[in-house]
DNA sequence: ATATCCAGGATAGAGAATATCCACGATAGG
DNA sequence: CCTATCGTGGATATTCTCTATCCTGGATAT
């Protein structure tokens, strides 16, 4: 069992994003510069983000992307499921009504207790990372991470921002 | 995310194992034959419950598998990490020590958060798994499960399984 | 000795995840 | 209106794991 490397980066681009000042949006070859990560790939990730309603995206110059609603708001299992898909871990083949004695469909009406004990695991798995916002994975990266690390972080976004609603400031460079 | 298919099938066989007489065993190929599965896959799976202390193997005619302990004592944590692997699920990347901003290896003596939020999770879904044992799962089919199957399948092992200690009563077919 | 059974390595094949590329539509700015 | 920038989405290649099978060798009861 192995999550998708794109969970990873898709959470730590959510957390930066979650960094920006209002309207502002963020270009996604930024987001992959920023992780050393490779542009084409990471823009399916963010394109999927982008249809599970957790990001906007602003098409354009001068476009990006952007939450699409609080930090607070957004959990690591929402990110997850737009990455991984909705399906369960584990899957029920069915085995029970495989091999000899098997019997007609209609005797399976209560669910293989295996399917509902692992399912019930997955479960307790979801409730944690739904509990877990992005908001607190913000405030503990700002407040453990090394403060030259933050502070790279914070003139990255200043420097690649692009603010919204208006033609308004020069980009100094 | 996806657990590989092996782990219904090591749990679907312990539990069969689970309802033997004594120290009887069951031949690999007769798990096999019951659930309507390749052997030669199968016996991958076996082999590595049996590495895993949750299978005991018998060589030799007469020979088979069988529980290495009770079935109060297997939860399905220990069946899973045999056939899955260790690994968690999640791997971080430290996709935070990449990118322009990096710094030295040794700034990043604290873990990431995020990497902390996905491991609490995955202790979540892992204390589930360990607190259900294989005794539960036994006495929920034998419960739940249409009394054709269990009369079935009790007679299938009664047929198949071998009496081990001493030269005893002989198999009438 | 022989037949039965497990152990474990070698080896394909299938399918998913990873990684790129390109044509297209949208939009801000000149 | 033209152009440069940016996201969308399809097509494609590559890599890797899981799935599946086979075969040799070792152990053991008859």
């Amino acid at each position: 069992m192995k999550l998708s490397d794109g969970v990873e980066a898709a959470i730590h681009c959510a957390a930066v994003l979650a960094q920006l000042n209002g309207e502002a949006t963020l270009p996604g070859s930024a987001l992959a510069e920023l992780h050393g990560l490779s542009p084409s790939y990471l823009l399916k990730h963010l394109q999927a983000l982008t249809a599970a309603k957790i990001l906007e995206s602003i098409p354009g110059p001068n476009g990006g992307y952007r939450l699409a609603k609080a930090p607070e708001r957004i959990s690591l299992l929402d990110i997850v499921l737009a990455v991984e898909g909705h399906q369960p871990a584990f899957r029920c083949g069915e085995i029970r009504q495989r091999g000899p004695g098997a019997l007609e469909a209609e005797a399976y009406v209560k669910p293989c207790g295996i399917k509902v004990a692992m399912l019930k695991a997955e479960r307790a798995w979801r409730a944690v990372l739904a509990e877990t916002k992005l908001s607190q994975i913000v405030s503990g990266y700002e407040a453990d991470a090394d403060p030259r690390a933050v502070a790279f972080n914070c003139a990255f976004i200043a420097r690649h921002q692009r603010p919204q609603g208006e033609t308004s400031l020069k980009k100094s460079k």
